[in-house]
RNA sequence: GGCGCUAUCGUCUAGGGGUAAGGACAGAUGGUUCUCAGCCAUCAAACCGGGGUUCGAAUCCCCGUAGCGCUACCA
């Protein structure tokens, strides 16, 4: 029926919170899915819930997609479309497959706790199926605002899911679901599939969660006579507790902005999200966004969850960062520094994508950049105590050792004629073979009076990047530390 | 409690009747180096259990177990 139909799909978040791991997957494999079939890819708002939603939340979700370059062509917002779901309503209520139900929430409470007690395969019976005008009357009469509930079907009903495959849903487990709620306003079951029928979506692409859902909507489009769209219920991403990644459970951890914010690449999150529930081949781990869309198959999702490993995401990331040029991660890492109060008008462009070069592939996210160029702006304010234990030591004959190499140290590098690379390590080399002290013990010793740190790029870059007067400067606040 | 989904290294996964069960991340070890990261090399690490079917099952079937999801006038 859809065979030559465009593809349409669509992303459905409903605007309750940030744009989390799950929302992101499941837009990205719409996304992919659409774009790999030339197809559309819509976004629908999800808002039948106004108490729930916020505007706020509607700006996180678009400024997530945006960042994660999952460009959308329509936009539909539920709460602007109340009078469709109350057409769809009115011809379930006029053809008998919908009826007014007047039970309370209290009542409602009570017989589920009953059929609970009663291990019943489901809790409520139907009750307002044939409430007669009096009764309705009477009922009104108390004040009962109703609800619209949906006469479920006596035959079992056939899910063909596209990952899960066929699926035979037992009738007696099907429950006569709320459509429109006492306020007047359509549940998630009947808009969202009134809108997919509107929207002539062609394929829902969605989280297992939505399984059951995926019954009670079946049941609603059967009843309409819609044209159903084909289902692929692709499977949970968890937490490492093994439990669904929610906002409930896990916090903000599971926002998408919060990567960005920590200078995670929208590319690196892409490739890692296509691989959770996803695989192309036996060796294939990077993916660019075009060969994702090229060589995404919803036949290759797998039907178990899957974990959300952040050290893998880590490595990805800093494979991405990698592959920026040095122009480009200077422009990336910039915000970083501004963010963190590092001014960085006080370097050049020229020196700033030196220390860019300086610091190699050391970065698992832009944000790193901070706590690792930190001492190209600022004289350290402290020795890292560990490390000055080490190199600097705590006796005092150590001490009189290390402010000897930085003393020798100092001359040498003062005495350098051009204060470059070859010059600066030729020098240095020199010094340490002729006194016999070890390269490592010099490099160390002079390393932390320069950063404050026992690790970090080459020395020699670090020396040149720094400039002779700095590094004097350095050295001899260091040794007044010391002594 | 009910209904459902799922089950390969710690994690993401490949493989789907005959494989030494492969790769990647993470981990460990060694090498390179002024340190760290990186890079290179090596190692360790898995078919949930039990029954069938079969000459042969991790792979097919059944049962169990476990985990998870849903069980709202949330989506």
């Amino acid at each position: 029926m859809n065979k030559n139909r465009e593809v349409r799909v669509r992303m459905a978040p409903s605007p309750t919170g940030f744009l989390h791991i799950g929302g992101a997957r499941t837009a990205l494999f719409n996304w992919l899915f659409a774009k790999h079939h030339q197809g559309t890819f819509i976004l629908r708002i999800d808002d039948t819930d106004t108490e729930r939603s916020t505007e706020a939340s509607l700006h996180e979700i678009y400024s997530g997609l945006k960042w994660l370059g999952l460009n959308w062509g329509e936009t539909y917002v539920q709460s602007e479309r109340r009078d469709i779901y109350e057409r769809y309503v009115t011809r379930l209520l006029a053809s008998g497959n919908a009826y007014y139900c007047y039970c309370t929430p209290e009542e409602l409470d009570a017989i589920r706790k009953e059929a609970r007690v009663e291990k019943k395969i489901r809790f409520y019976d139907g009750r307002c199926r044939h409430l007669t005008p009096e009764e309705i009357e009477r009922l009104t009469a108390e004040g009962r605002k109703p609800t619209v509930r949906m006469k479920m079907p006596d035959a079992p009903i056939r899910v063909e899911d596209i990952i899960l495959g066929t699926r035979n849903i037992d009738a007696a487990t099907l429950e006569d679901e709320v459509i429109v709620r006492a306020n007047g306003l359509p549940t998630y079951n009947l808009s969202s599939i009134a809108d997919d029928a509107e929207l002539e979506i062609t394929h829902v692409i969605r989280g297992v969660e939505h399984l059951n859902n995926t019954s009670k909507q079946l049941a609603i489009a059967n009843a309409l006579g819609c044209t159903i769209p084909q289902f692929a219920h692709i499977p949970l991403v968890l937490n490492t507790d093994g439990q669904k990644l929610s906002k409930r459970h896990h916090g903000a951890l599971v926002s998408v902005n919060r990567y960005r914010e920590h200078g995670y690449l929208p590319e690196a999150m892409l490739n890692f999200l296509a691989r959770l529930g996803w695989s192309y081949d036996e060796k294939q781990e990077i993916f660019s966004v075009d060969e994702l869309i090229e060589k995404f198959d919803l036949a290759r999702v797998g039907k178990s969850g899957s974990v959300f490993d952040s050290k893998k995401l880590d490595w990805l990331n800093a494979h991405y960062i990698t592959q920026l040029d040095i122009a480009a991660r200077t422009d990336a890492v910039i915000p970083f520094w501004e963010k963190a109060g590092i001014d960085v008008t006080t370097k050049t462009r020229q020196q700033l994508e030196d220390i860019v070069t300086a610091i190699g592939e050391r970065l698992t996210n832009l944000a790193d950049i901070v706590s690792q160029t930190n001492y190209f702006f600022d004289a350290p304010s402290e020795y890292e105590p560990k490390a000055a234990k080490k190199w600097w030591g705590n006796s005092d004959e150590k001490r009189r050792q290390a402010v000897d190499i930085l003393t020798n140290l100092a001359t040498v590098l003062s005495e350098i004629p051009a204060f470059e690379l070859e010059a600066v390590e030729l020098a240095i080399w020199t010094y340490t073979d002729a006194h016999d002290i070890k390269r490592v013990l010099a490099m160390q010793t002079l390393r932390i009076a320069l950063t404050g740190t026992s690790f970090g790029p080459s020395l020699f870059d670090i020396l040149v990047l720094l400039g002779r007067e700095q590094v004097l400067e350095r050295i001899g606040k260091a040794i007044a530390h010391l002594t």
